[in-house]
DNA sequence: AAAAATTTTTAGATTTACCTAAAAATAAAC
DNA sequence: GTTTATTTTTAGGTAAATCTAAAAATTTTT
């Protein structure tokens, strides 16, 4: 059994592993918004608890039971967003914060009955795919809009980045999941991305173009 | 803005408080399942936040921030009940520990949006009032079926005790909520009651007799 | 009302998750 | 390959919520 804190520092280990191989100990101080010293602290705490593998200076990597830890604890906040979102109405970028304190209600019984009351929901509603009850699902190929070239295509599926103010202003642009987008420019002087959205060319900065995946379904 | 130690604190003396006027440090600790020097610890500080009223040796009430804080929790906790009930199918002795957790979940928009997601029910799954947003809801005029007279009729409405063993054990007995019954004898011995339901003859405990609450519709 | 029993509080420790400041290890720059 | 900069760890300390054991206040009994 782990506590609160320790389910965060797992699954916060877990999506910084996500982009990098070794998890240093600065990276995951900063994103839990803490001091190293602390994070070196919890980390010991962590491997003893056999949850993480660390070598002094060197980082820290899930074991299995940690990785399968941190999958649950995403499976559920990815749930409990979608019941907001389609049950309560919630805005995609209004959910983020109340998921972060239901994920960590202990109950296998009410994850299983909640996912099963949700339709067995398959991505949440940022396009994240929602791991089932084994921790299994399935690795998505996105590719960032960014990363496409002049012509290319694709529909909308993903985001990087959960910020609230992010994802308002996406959803004022029209750049909603399931959208199609058409990439008709990319200008040399600021790298901001021309887009045809819904018949209507937009300009996107380069910052947002980053963080907007794309299932792509074909080149020029 | 209080801890999740405090919430359970200020809950425990606000039903402590309907049965008895001022509450005792010990009934806390027993109640919380910890020891009197640590409960006097924390009535120190909830009275040093102005939650409680406390004279040293002479226990604690709530003041109206207090009762409100509390009343609060007891509406989320109720609410979730109902949710766990209506919606994933949990059945009335099931629900009781996750609502202990989920009723710590920090957000007015969520519970809100819960409430009017529910149809803002007007009691739990065991008949227990659900205070609405402003904390008001209607004093229930409940009486105990151990203090029905034979010949007096009346209907299930309500509970006095939550364990999963007592609820389970009214299940099986049939005696749920919405029930008609009528007390048809009580036997002199062991004080246990036989009563009436759906037209047949059931005998049932005194201890279970007292935590079954009616809504009295009528005397011989 | 004095003695006994109960209840409540104080005093001093422990554990968890933090912190700051300084030391040690590693990586980068010259 | 030293020096410099960065990263990480250690050492020592704090606050929250708990504990045990002993002292103090209150209540009950005789």
């Amino acid at each position: 059994m782990q506590s609160y804190t320790e389910e965060n520092y797992l699954k916060t280990i877990y999506h910084l592993a996500e982009q990098t191989t070794n998890v240093q100990t600065n990276a995951i101080a900063e994103q839990m918004q803490t001091k190293p010293a602390s994070v070196t602290d919890m980390i010991k705490k962590l491997a003893d608890k056999g949850l993480v593998d660390y070598i002094k200076y060197q980082g820290v990597t899930l074991t299995e039971t940690g990785r399968n830890t941190a999958i649950d604890i995403v499976r559920k906040h990815r749930l409990w967003e979608v019941f907001l979102v389609d049950k309560l109405n919630f805005k995609w970028d209004e959910v983020h914060d109340v998921a972060e304190e239901l994920e960590h209600i202990k109950s296998v019984e009410l994850i299983e009955r909640l996912d099963e009351f949700l339709g067995f929901p398959k991505a949440d509603p940022h396009g994240d795919p929602i791991p089932d009850k084994n921790g299994r699902f399935a690795k998505t190929q996105f590719i960032k809009l960014i990363e496409l070239k002049i012509g290319d295509s694709g529909t909308i599926t993903g985001v990087s980045q959960h910020s609230s103010a992010f994802l308002k202003h996406l959803e004022k642009l029209g750049l909603t999941l399931g959208k199609q987008i058409e990439v008709s420019d990319v200008t040399d002087f600021d790298g901001s991305v021309e887009i045809m959205l819904s018949g209507k060319q937009i300009n996107i900065s380069r910052e947002v173009a980053k963080h907007i995946l794309i299932s792509s379904n074909g080149k020029n």
